[in-house]
DNA sequence: TTGGGTTACCACGACC
DNA sequence: GGTCGTGGTAACCCAA
């Protein structure tokens, strides 16, 4: 029910746009972002902590990025046996 | 056993380095990093349900940017006021 | 100095901005992308061969992918080894 | 020799497979994707460089995007062009 | 403190 | 229309 301005209650839509559901993403997006945001202030701290007990944060991060790599990797590999399974007719 | 033959108590150490320590940190550092992802994608699937409520999500994004926008120039007034408010020495 | 448009030869510049230089600039760049996108059109029309052949594109894809992922992680491996080095004093 | 051990011939196949067609396919394709990628460190020189000499690399993408569009929008005019003559029988 | 290099995020376009 | 890959931008880090 396209409602428009003359709407006083719930399912008010505003030139064809549910309004309500827009500014409830909108404000969904801002809030996940926010968590998000803290999560890297908590990482950046990590490192901070690290380094403060003598670790070379640059060390840590390509431990961190070749760990991830690895894992990536693996899941390639998984895929493409998925793929050849396919291909050769095995569900 | 992850000592090393050198080490008598709980910090146990290899080469001088608390192995522990920089495997906890690493570890927490991953945790927070899968955390992050998964906010992330909680993002774009709110981004997808919008799309399928007929919200063009480029629009979208843009209103959250200019938000955002808004409330760090609103913060940045603030400051500015407080200095001022400092500086003619109002509490 | 800086010249402007009286400037009838070498090193001629238009508002403080050397616009000769500008300009090779530009087409070298222009050039450099043309010859990216007809390498971009090779590589599309090897997946078309291969594809007439019988080769799924979508396994030939993900085994490029993977290749480069392995030979990624090795290079990886390489620099953690040598910031190792680089933490403990071998040159 | 790469061959296999059934195979009798020289179109060598694995499964059915023309194993030695994809394993060329696969090769081909890293070879131009590396070409690619020189050319792409290219282009990212040419900005430096163009930085180096005082010119803002953010307006020199601009620029070349804006040709880039007059370029096609040029094609497209003659294009229709052609389709004009065409319909009133100018060869 | 700032500039330069590096990295991660985001938006766009190509392809399917 | 949905997915994937790529390019551009902005943040962050280090070095000078």
């Amino acid at each position: 029910m396209d409602d428009d301005q003359t709407n006083t209650e719930g399912g008010n839509t505003i030139g064809g746009i549910a309004a309500e559901a827009l500014r409830q993403a909108i404000e969904r997006i801002e809030r996940l972002e926010e968590e998000k945001k803290a999560l890297s202030d908590d990482i950046k701290e990590v490192y901070g902590q690290a380094k403060a007990q003598g670790f070379d944060p640059k060390i840590i991060r390509q431990i961190v990025r070749m760990r991830k790599m690895e894992e990536a990797e693996r899941e390639e590999t998984e895929q493409l046996l998925d793929l050849y399974k396919a291909a050769i007719g095995m569900a």
